[in-house]
DNA sequence: TAGATTGTTAATCGATTAACAATC
DNA sequence: TAGATTGTTAATCGATTAACAATC
């Protein structure tokens, strides 16, 4: 079920910063496969993996493993992230709660529309002219780009020059990774597409089944 | 190297058509496999799967497997689905424009805040007390929860319950599919954390080595 | 016919899980 | 001690590829 381990990761480290906001201190491999849902070898190994050790019968101390989650995600240095498109999806992501409890902080937004840049608010929308400069500035590695998928590649190019290194893209095109950046698509049409094609294929299956008894 | 088998047959069709517009009436699983950059196996077989045919030494119609494509990845797109939770993230669902182009229509909100209960709109929204019925007198297939993350899996036993088949899940929660249902997280917050692992996993590998010599 | 390509079975690969000895 | 859990090896599973007989 589980395809991508770093994903797995992070699901460690979620679950582990509640159960430790909880009280807990210690926790078996086994609560964390239930919970999560894989087996409890998976996350042994995973752990292994970390050169993270536990105690036999006292399982893994859970600060342990949290304190090498955090510096594997780089969540220690609290880097901020920039947002390029502010209209009802960008928006969205700037007052998006959840980042917060991640430690995930959107430090400026980006727009071409007059009417949405504001320097003067919490989270400040700057022309799109002084992207390059803030994110050089500013030392940033990380971009959502949530602009019209028109604009998306061009907005890539520049974030690349740039410098940044990572790429959350919600504009529906296929933005492809070059060797320097990293590039996570989000379709939404597509995942749409992907669950009705998920809910049809049964019906494809048991077609393909009938026909051939 | 590819995970995904709906997403590979999106890019069958993206070529195809490329194909088709140049003027090929033919090809063969090899050229395909080329293209993408997968085995010519791995085609046949997913054309096996998808009852089509070739002629042995001819290859493939591309016309024929142009319209199996069609059918598979668009057509039964043009069904409804509903929206649960319409905060700032809901709210940009229902106006996100690209769903139109790809087919795909909210045709209903729903949510427990009275102030954003409004029947009298394009897209109406109603109380979630009416979620069960509409789904049910509507026949929806697919559902988009985005809702916090204390009432999504409420939401989603709720869904289930009324038929819901597959659900686009914006909680950052990881809700997990049951046999009767799909279920598509969508958790903005370790698609970022993702990143940040990615940009810096280089120095990880690094430091693991060096720390294993 | 000789050559090329499909359709399908067997082999491979990587990721996950089961099993169990070690040991707290 | 008896029981429980880790750490690790072997088995399994699913997805992909290689190989090749069938056949156009």
């Amino acid at each position: 079920m589980e395809k991508d381990p770093v994903l797995r990761l992070s699901r460690y480290n979620r679950l582990l910063k509640k159960m430790k906001s909880l009280g807990f201190h210690h926790v078996f491999s086994d609560n964390i496969a239930d919970a999560i849902g894989i087996s409890s070898s998976l996350v042994r190994k995973d752990f292994a993996y970390l050169q993270l050790s536990g105690i036999k019968r006292g399982g893994y101390e859970i600060e342990k493993i949290l304190s090498k989650l955090n510096s594997i995600l780089k969540k220690d240095i609290n880097q901020n992230i920039v947002l390029i498109g502010c209209g009802k999806i960008g928006q969205a992501l700037l007052e998006y709660k959840e980042f917060k409890t991640d430690g995930i902080q959107i430090s400026a937004g980006f727009d071409t529309d007059v009417n949405k840049i504001n320097p003067n608010i919490p989270i400040p929308i700057y022309s799109i002219d002084k992207l390059e400069k803030y994110i050089k500035e500013n030392k940033i590695q990380i971009a959502i780009i949530a602009t019209p998928d028109s604009a998306a590649t061009q907005i890539m190019n520049n974030l690349i020059n740039a410098g940044i290194k990572g790429i959350l893209n919600f504009a529906p095109v296929d933005l492809k990774t070059t060797g320097k950046c990293h590039i996570s698509n989000v379709n939404l049409g597509i995942e749409i597409e992907n669950l009705f094609y998920m809910v049809n294929s049964k019906h494809i299956t048991e077609e393909i089944n009938s026909i051939k008894k």
